[in-house]
DNA sequence: TTTTTGTAGATTGTTGACAATATTACATTT
DNA sequence: AAATGTAATATTGTCAACAATCTACAAAAA
């Protein structure tokens, strides 16, 4: 098998690529917040030239993970609390309306995967695993967007999780910690499996409305 | 640290110029949806290399405003129905959220501002003026955004804005007619004035549930 | 006629060089 | 020692040339 750089060269352009490292180097917490960029250096660390890389961080500056000073470069952004908490607003609200969404329309195929999901997260509510329950509910609620059918709705709600990332990383003392049960969640499939779409819509507004208050 | 007057001053590069020029273009209807952008003519047209003018169309890329087809070039992105229809029912959510907000927050000042807009739509109105009655509407309601305090929401808002802007001007039998009167708009501000969180919220919803029925 | 193939031209993708600006290091003055 | 001015260095902004790819169209084959 070829490597994987080589067939995502007849794919995508070096500026996809680039932008793609960058962003993964940026959440992974390999280039922390408030720290600057080096166009050059970063150039010859991919093996590219100044120019896709320049245009990677265009679209980064657009995506919200970077800002640029003129003349001075660009910087991962670090997100500030306030905004973060603007951000927990927002999602609240478009969590609440794939809810009502997802109530008219899940099938029964989704409602089985998202019970399976929520099954997964008790077992690692129980064996103590954080990163394994994290991961899932990172997943479940993504796919929660999926399920609604509006694809608006899922690239904005990737846009926003991918900010607050940026902003758990700043701040070392994320509240991460695992939940005494997956009671929440459990309620939120279930009002969903009623097709009560007020419900359904209050109890994932509440649900991301604790996420903000623990912040 | 540098002070925000300076920065301003230094906040103008060549890409950031020429972006703003071809949304305005693009906004204004120069360059139809579904278009092809030729790179090297849209650069000898605004007087730059290709450089800036590549940067330009990553940043519109992201902003969802241009597609690129690999080594085909970028184009006018087309907003099919079914999208702008996902839009609407994303921005009744938001709409709702800043009611929520603006009940809570608003001040009296702010109140007299929308009152004094509210009025001049209703003479436009009366004048049969569609031009300066759209352009109060979208003022009025963009202001209700800004007026909420979550700058996230007013630049996510702005953003599926020029998104619905460009569905519009694809779809040229757009349905944008005289109402027949700003009885709307006069509830919004009145459940506002009255603290009414529940109410401004509902308010503002179905306003944007019936410009989503009307497309 | 229809399809295929091949060539020329146009367009995008990428690169390296040059210009403009900012940062650093260091000497000079107070 | 602290502050200031200045040269040296580093970094970003812009450009023009080259390489890779696509498109249009004509000639050849079915």
């Amino acid at each position: 098998m070829t490597s994987p750089t080589i067939a995502q060269l007849q794919s995508s352009s070096l500026t996809h690529v680039v932008q793609q490292e960058i962003e993964r180097a940026i959440l992974a917490g390999d280039f922390a917040p408030g720290s600057k960029l080096n166009e050059a250096a970063l150039a010859m660390s991919l093996g590219v030239s100044r120019g896709p890389v320049r245009e990677a961080f265009r679209s980064l500056e657009e995506a919200g993970l970077l800002r640029t000073e003129k003349n001075r470069g660009v910087f991962v952004r670090a997100i500030p609390l306030d905004e973060a908490i603007e951000i927990y607003d927002l999602r609240a609200v478009m969590e609440e309306l794939a809810g009502r969404l997802l109530a008219q329309n899940i099938t029964a195929a989704q409602l089985q995967e998202l019970h399976t999901t929520v099954a997964q997260m008790d077992k690692a509510v129980l064996e103590k695993d954080l990163n394994t329950y994290h991961q899932l509910n990172v997943f479940f609620h993504e796919r929660l967007m999926e399920m609604s059918g509006n694809k608006k709705l899922l690239s904005l709600y990737k846009k926003l999780i991918r900010e607050l990332s940026l902003f758990r990383r700043a701040n070392i003392g994320q509240a991460d910690v695992l939940p005494l049960s997956t009671i929440e969640h459990q309620n939120i499939v279930k009002v969903i499996e009623k097709r009560d779409p007020i419900a359904a819509a209050k109890a994932l507004f509440d649900h991301v409305q604790e996420s903000k208050d623990r912040t």
